[in-house]
DNA sequence: ATGGAAGAATATG
DNA sequence: CATGCATATTCTTCCAT
């Protein structure tokens, strides 16, 4: 290779990651300058040049770092390094299994293949399948344009002006998949599908049976009856096989009818072009051959394929004499020795441009050099890297084919013209979520984690995760997730907007069959594996976390805010605790707002109750400091507290139960309800709900109307009152105005607090800062309590219309958390609607719950069955002016046509998260 | 030290 | 004018114990 790529030419960086990649078969021979050149043309300014030229300098500089250790590496070190080498040599090399015949059969330029076999128009010109943005694959003719996969079309366009492209079916190539599989399983019934068109086998015991195979089973008829037209396809040379021929049935009448009876020859002569037949061999490449030969008789399409003693080797084998042929490697040491001596380290499947790259820069490009570099190797690349580069340097690799295990991840993304709208960019969140859920049902797969990925419109990729206590399937849990992680990150970027080209959701955490139960479970079981865990943290012999069997500890993780609110309305166990968002100073390093989390959140939990798991300091400071009628509130329990024990610990310390029922906290109003009778206190809240509607509308007079929210005496009492031992913060505003408070929360300048942000709405921002004390004053620096672990931190609303409400309640007990009276489930849910619906259930079913225990909040569209559930909804929306009681689940969802917001762009950021 | 989680990067077809 | 999608794995960093 005179122009290597990543040289320098004409003192311009010559991108290797740009540059064509020829590894291919029928690639062989081409003007790779002229290509490049054509590439570097069509490229060079884009965007998406300057991205590619910005990794290929990080690269680089890996490669520099590596050259400096390189250059510190002592003799010492590089002769303990080789003692090292020479022991792992030897241990590999005692484990050495050659026993084993592995085939890798790959299709030769599969979707062209067949796009090209039902269309003969096709098959004389260059042809790609693909778009105007990117191709699959190319046809042979098209090679030799430097057309091939993974080169967007324009630029294939290009270099061959008389491509044409057609658009992929993946349906199609599905089924003639499922064709060749049914003959790869005639050789090995576990062979290993590495894509539609690739498969590994290891045909071991095929060839001890084909060793006795009578000759008629090995004997296999050609009709020369093409399917379609056209003799030989451009692909189609060589072999001495003949033209695309079909012969139905053929694989199960091969190996399971008697030979006599073989229709095969039957039909042959009934096609009257005289049936040849062709008898295979019992050798490892008359098997093969036969393979392929039934391939193409079924399919009218190549293959091509590797014979081996390792999967390494085979990959590398069938790209070999590609296409429509096959290579086989002897099995023996020394040719496996003599085959790896010149082959590029590039071509072993794992090593790519980057890994290339970086083995360039030490002088490594083929597999002898690997090996005679290994204990360098060992110096500069981490333990797997090295593993991988010694057992390729001595031509090791699998020997048994394993059939992948359960996936473990499942995403959708899509890339589209540039997108800033926040509407826009929230909506197709709903869509890719909706999509994915849809494919998760279809295989029954729950799962932990939600990834988003968005890449900018200069193709700068960030993903972020988040990690759930239990798994999730549905659209709306994966969309309430999903979207409080693209909300984080338009928030970082605000008052700027996200422009994004690509964005795409993932799950994964799968939880296996056994696991999926305990997370269905009921809240009963919820809270009594809450029990156990708390309890087996005290217990010296500490458990492993989780075998199979082991439902995860979901104290200990957090909870999305949304999702929170989303499971309620799926009537799935909520998770007591949420999210945060780091308000960090300008030019501070935003630290990853999840990574906090976590370790907020076990904080929060050392504060709660260390010792007992009970939260019994902390259930005195809320009965102290709390306003006198919700002391109350947590009665009427005699059912509930026979089924989640009495306390409820570790992250659910907050629902504590104190005991002696003589009258009701009202969820809506904060007042004591003089009864016991679950129905008069139905009503009662029905009352709440339903109360007047008017003023609430106003919105500036949200909070003045004690008849519906009636909090402000109550708050402003707690803002007075136990201001000192504070250790949850809401913040509620009743303007849009709060955007600013959330945004521009007045921190003091040391103060490098974590101010969460629990829930925004329309009118309201939820703060919570941890474990944080506020002074009275700018200047006392209360540290209380929970203080020492925080910084102390001033928090103003930045309104003045905004009502700053301080509660006392334990970290998992804040926001806008409301207690079922009835169950004694607190939740976090502001949507009275919601609440008021779970409650009806919670009554309504008073026997079940004697019966079963407490529940969880049901899903709306099996509660809101009566006329006076959807009356009360429509009241409340007016009320609450929110739309909050919007029902997602059921309603067709409005297209957010809401009018456009009166105030800041926040504003209107906020409603989108709804 | 070790281990988990998140995030970026690498690789494959 | 303009560079995909799905999946897995590895490496690095940060954090907690």
């Amino acid at each position: 290779m005179m122009e290597t790529v990543g040289s320098l030419s004409k003192g311009k960086m010559f991108l290797s990651r740009m540059a064509l990649n020829d590894n291919k078969a029928g690639m062989e021979g081409l003007n790779r300058d002229k290509i490049n050149k054509i590439i570097m043309d069509s490229s060079k300014g884009s965007r998406f040049y300057e991205n590619e030229l910005k990794k290929e300098q990080q690269v680089n500089q890996r490669i520099e770092k590596m050259l400096q250790q390189k250059a510190h590496i002592t003799e010492q070190q590089l002769s303990k390094a080789k003692a090292q080498v020479e022991k792992m040599t030897l241990d590999l090399e005692k484990g050495r299994d050659l026993s084993r015949v592995i085939v890798h059969v790959d299709m030769d330029a599969f979707y062209a293949a067949v796009e090209m076999r039902d269309c003969p128009e096709l098959k004389d010109q260059p042809m790609a399948v693909g778009s105007m943005s990117m191709l699959s694959t190319s046809n042979y003719h098209a090679r030799k344009f430097g057309v091939r996969a993974a080169m967007p079309g324009f630029i294939a366009k290009k270099l061959c002006p008389n491509l044409v492209i057609v658009p992929a079916n993946f349906d199609k190539y599905r089924a003639v998949s499922a064709e060749i599989r049914e003959i790869f399983a005639d050789y090995d019934p576990n062979f290993l599908p590495m894509s539609l068109d690739e498969a590994y086998l290891d045909i071991t015991e095929h060839l001890e049976q084909r060793t006795v195979l009578p000759e008629a089973l090995r004997t296999h008829c050609l009709r020369l009856h093409p399917i379609s037209g056209g003799t030989d396809g451009v692909e189609k040379q060589g072999d001495g096989l003949q033209t695309p021929v079909e012969v139905e049935n053929l694989s199960p009448l091969l190996f399971e009818e008697s030979p006599s009876s073989s229709p095969c020859l039957q039909d042959a002569s009934l096609g009257g072009a005289g049936g040849d037949v062709e008898v295979f061999g019992t050798s490892a490449e008359e098997a093969v051959r036969e393979m392929r030969f039934r391939i193409e008789q079924k399919t009218s399409l190549t293959a091509s394929a590797g014979i081996a003693p390792n999967m390494m080797l085979a990959k590398v084998c069938s790209d070999k004499n590609k296409p429509n042929g096959q290579y086989i490697l002897p099995s023996n040491r020394q040719a496996v020795m003599d085959f790896i001596q010149d082959l590029p380290v590039r071509k072993v499947s794992g090593i790519g441009k980057v890994t290339e790259k970086m083995l360039g820069a030490l002088g490594v490009t083929s597999c002898t050099h690997l090996g005679q570099e290994m204990a360098l190797l060992f110096l500069l690349f981490s333990e797997t890297s090295w593993q991988q580069f010694l057992h390729i340097s001595l031509g090791l690799g699998p020997t048994h084919i394993q059939r992948d295990g359960e996936r473990k991840s499942m995403s959708t993304e899509r890339t589209f013209g540039e997108m800033s709208e926040l509407e826009e960019q929230v909506s197709l969140c709903r869509e890719l979520c909706q999509d994915l859920s849809q494919e998760m049902q279809k295989e029954a797969l729950k799962g932990k984690t939600v990834t988003l990925k968005l890449k900018n419109v200069n193709f700068e990729v960030k993903t972020r995760a988040w990690t759930l206590p239990c798994a999730i399937a549905t659209t709306e849990e994966l969309f309430a997730v999903a979207k409080d992680l693209l909300k984080t990150e338009i928030d970082n970027v605000s008052p700027q907007l996200l422009r994004l080209r690509l964005m795409g959701v993932r799950v994964s955490g799968f939880v296996s069959i056994d696991d999926k139960k305990p997370l269905q479970r009921s809240i009963v079981g919820f809270f009594q594996q809450g029990r156990r865990d708390s309890s087996s943290q005290m217990s010296p012999h500490k458990p492993v976390n989780e075998n199979q069997l082991e439902p995860p500890d979901q104290t200990r993780l957090p909870a999305c805010p949304s999702l929170v609110q989303a499971s309620l309305q799926q009537g799935q166990p909520w998770v007591p605790s949420r999210g945060e968002v780091e308000v960090g100073r300008p030019g501070q390093q935003q630290l990853s707002f999840f990574r906090r989390v976590h370790a907020q959140r076990l904080l929060s939990e050392r504060l709660v109750s260390p010792e007992n798991g009970q939260g019994t300091s902390f259930q005195t400071q809320l009965d102290a400091t709390t306003d006198p009628t919700d002391r109350h509130s947590r009665t009427k329990k005699h059912a509930a507290d026979k089924m989640t024990g009495s306390t409820l610990e570790g992250g659910s310390t907050s629902l504590c139960s104190d005991t002696e029922p003589d009258s009701l906290s009202c969820p809506v109003c904060f007042r004591a309800v003089n009864t016991t009778d679950l129905t008069v206190f139905n009503t009662h809240i029905d009352l709440c709900l339903s109360g007047p509607p008017t003023e609430v509308k106003n919105q500036p007079d949200l909070m003045r109307d004690p008849g519906v929210w009636g909090r402000e005496e109550v708050e402003k009492d707690r803002v007075t009152g136990g201001m000192e031992d504070t250790v949850g913060l809401r913040l509620n505003s009743c303007t849009g105005d709060h955007t600013e408070s959330a945004a521009g929360l007045l921190l003091d300048e040391r103060s490098t607090a974590n101010i969460s942000i629990n829930r925004v709405d329309l009118n309201s921002v939820c703060l919570n800062t941890r474990g944080v004390s506020i002074p009275r004053s700018p200047d006392a620096n209360a540290v209380k309590g929970s203080a020492q672990y925080e910084p102390c931190v001033q928090v103003s609303s930045g309104c003045p219309r905004s009502l700053a409400m301080l509660k006392l309640e334990s970290y998992d007990h804040r926001g806008p958390a409301l207690t079922c009276p009835v169950c004694q489930v607190t939740q976090e849910c502001d949507d009275l609607s919601l609440f008021n619906r779970h409650v009806d259930l919670c009554l309504n079913q008073e026997v079940l719950l004697e019966l079963g225990g407490p529940r969880p909040f049901d899903h709306p569209a099996t509660t809101s069955q009566s006329a006076a559930h959807e009356e009360r909804e429509q009241l409340l929306q007016k009320a609450t002016h929110k739309g909050k009681s919007r029902r997602r689940g059921s309603s067709p969802q409005r297209p957010s046509k809401k009018p456009k917001a009166l105030g800041t762009a926040r504003n209107t950021i906020d409603r989108f998260f709804r």
